[in-house]
DNA sequence: TAAGATTGATTAGTCAATCTTA
DNA sequence: TAAGATTGACTAATCAATCTTA
């Protein structure tokens, strides 16, 4: 332990072991909700509400695999998987270049629409109903500030993904 | 929609986009710096943290999986894992009961030394310093809330787990 | 009968390598 | 040459079933 690097408080450390506490159990609990009710993964899950809310339903992969905040690999293999289902389209970018897009098919509208509530009712349980308005909105900060350093690519793309699904 | 399962208004969904980007992303970068430098994962990681503090540098698997927030089959098939490599060991528990002990072995001790600075340098990087001491207060106090949702057994196992490492 | 632990099968994610096209 | 996308091999996690012993 050199200077330059001095280990943590009992504070933090504290704080820490309660922050690790909450990243290893809130996505196991939320996609076990989803994959309970609906069969999808919280990823999954994120695809299908990320295209609902773009023009057209339609990403590129490589937009929407930041949006997800996963690998081109790991939305390449996702994609894969809900195309079997019937959920997703994949057809070549309309307007340039060597990409390609996904799209939502009514299916997979279909299969959002169906899975959204529960997820938000679980999503309420877990993390609103859990907090007082104000830490809700503390967290809100906090979580903005670490997506900083993150995910820092990603920052841009989610007021996009705030817009209202396109019914 | 029905009327006792209100839809997010915006602000709650601008944060939940925030928090869900949180749980996507920190859980990676702290497992990539960890597996990079030291071919561990975060929770096995955990493992050896959670027995460097426990008394004789032994628990029982049980307890053991819930300090690490995992089921008892990730424990099992990561105790095998990490019996292979020599940094843990099992044996019948001392006391009483049909239960097993997971022991830390030297090996396994010096391997976490080894982890220690380097992961603890992270964790300050991509959490600490990102944020205002006033809003890592509250993280660690909203943390506390959420895990009382979300792993309400583990609770009172963490204070325990606070202990200083038994060098 | 149930707690504690293990096992095997299935599934998903990561990583490195590859392919295609501007 | 590099961005965008895909692939296959490897590894890990989940889930259900099983085993053991109080």
């Amino acid at each position: 332990v050199s200077d330059d690097a001095p280990w943590p408080s009992r504070d933090q450390l504290a704080t820490w072991m309660h922050v690790a506490g909450v990243i290893m159990t809130l996505p196991p609990a939320i996609d076990a909700q989803l994959k309970r009710y609906s069969g999808l993964s919280f990823y999954e899950y994120s695809i299908l509400d990320a295209l609902s809310r773009a023009p057209n339903r339609a990403r590129q992969l490589c937009e929407l695999a930041q949006m997800a905040y996963g690998s081109q690999s790991r939305l390449s293999h996702a994609m894969k998987r809900m195309e079997k289902q019937g959920w997703v389209m994949r057809r070549d970018c309309a307007g340039h270049a060597r990409g390609v897009e996904a799209v939502l098919t009514d299916e997979g509208h279909a299969k959002l629409i169906e899975a959204a509530p529960g997820h938000v009712q679980e999503v309420r349980r877990l993390v609103v109903d859990a907090l007082t308005p104000e830490q809700l909105a503390q967290f809100g900060e906090i979580c903005r500030s670490l997506l900083a350093v993150t995910a820092p690519n990603a920052t841009h793309l989610l007021e996009e993904g705030l817009s209202p699904p396109n019914d």
